[in-house]
DNA sequence: CGAACCTGTTCAGCCTGGGTTAAGCTCGGG
DNA sequence: CCCGAGCTTAACCCAGGCTGAACAGGTTCG
């Protein structure tokens, strides 16, 4: 769960970003529309917001850029003006959703999470794995129905677990989702965190696949 | 189930062959056209991977030097540019099947796989053989409907024996085919791998044939 | 201000899966 | 009957993964 904010007010980015990490997510900041463009081609995240007004590359052609690369993460549009213009460019260039300034952080929140879920393949916000469930909307994790208590880093791992039901996740992958800049990490933290995961959910629930990843299952076959 | 990378971008090379290797097949790598055709022509491979543009000698002209030496491996062409030239060029040249980079390594794999059976003669993609079958574009074997769990160089083994269903293969072609490199093994790890899979498939399905090599067989006659 | 957390990271030791080696056995053909 | 090719089992080895414990910052709260 990583997402991208590229936002020059550097205020208004630290509030977002504060918001975000709050609710769990790891994210990355660019201040500019050339280092938003190259993290996000370099880089993988679940989702962006991306400002309109950026220095250096405006919002939309660093949208457009990523799109014919083929980059089709979720990006959630922001701008200070609201003429429909902005908006229809915002959707032409590719954007999935839209937002305008000033912004109501718990509503930026909200919108973000649909995009991921939605680009994850789920129209309904609730994914359920044997006697987990995840409420992609609230991001609360519940076992038996009843709700988990997890630190940032677990849930980022079972999110990230939970989106891409049943099939595998890389360690790579996981370990660029659940970190904060390009923190190619040489150390065994993940599989310390999927141990105290597995503790708390049961161990029948993350299948680990050999020099690949982990794999989310409803129990036992 | 080995194949020949020709790939001189070291990090998309890794790549590539990381996710051939987690399809459990063997990969061996050359960096330019000239180690590239050298392998292809001194080595047994069941399909090639080649980079039109390569130091040294371009990879048109060579899947041009094979054809001419009467190899007829399938060869899947990968380049960066899309014009449509190259793309005649290089099924001028005699190759088999085309992919544009940026390149999707699932679909560089599914498409490999289709090469490779074809190759074979095989227009269906599942092989059966008594209670064995094998979808030859999942690479899934299944015993009497039931998936079956193999290690990597079993399956490598057993993929081998599939794909001439029912004719002999050689223990040198096998040997060859199962590990990377020319790494000619004075050893009877091959051996070890048969009795492994007959272990779990039944004795009865894979023939040895005396001073030659082995065969999968249906049953008895 | 300090004590008690709470989180995340590091480290060391252990376990396990998968591959190779080695040794003894079997079997088939001359 | 003998010999060599092939079979099989057990032992070994290595890399990858697991986990408990210790530690280091941060935060909270008395």
């Amino acid at each position: 769960m990583k997402v991208l904010l590229v936002e020059d007010d550097r205020l208004l980015a630290q509030e977002i970003a504060q918001a975000l990490r709050h609710e769990n997510f790891a994210v990355d900041i660019a201040a500019d529309g050339e280092d938003g463009q190259h993290l996000g081609e370099t880089e993988a995240y679940d989702a962006a917001v991306l400002d309109l007004g950026l220095p250096k590359i405006a919002g939309a052609d660093v949208l457009r850029a990523w799109r014919k690369k083929g980059r089709h993460l979720p990006v959630l549009i922001l701008t200070a003006r609201d003429g429909w213009t902005d908006k229809v460019d915002g959707f032409k260039a590719g954007a999935d959703d839209y937002l305008t300034k000033p912004v109501r952080v718990e509503e930026l929140v909200l919108r973000l999470r649909a995009l991921v879920r939605r680009s994850a393949g789920y129209a309904e916000p609730r994914i359920v794995c044997g006697p987990l469930t995840f409420d992609a909307q609230t991001g609360v994790f519940e076992l038996n129905g009843l709700p988990l208590r997890l630190t940032a880093l677990e849930w980022r791992v079972l999110a990230c677990l939970a989106l891409r039901n049943k099939s595998v996740v890389e360690r790579s992958d996981l370990n660029e989702k659940v970190y904060e800049g390009d923190a190619e990490v040489d150390s065994n933290s993940l599989e310390v965190i999927i141990a105290r995961l597995r503790r708390k959910i049961g161990h029948q629930l993350i299948e680990t696949v050999r020099g690949r990843g982990y794999r989310l299952t409803s129990g036992e076959p």
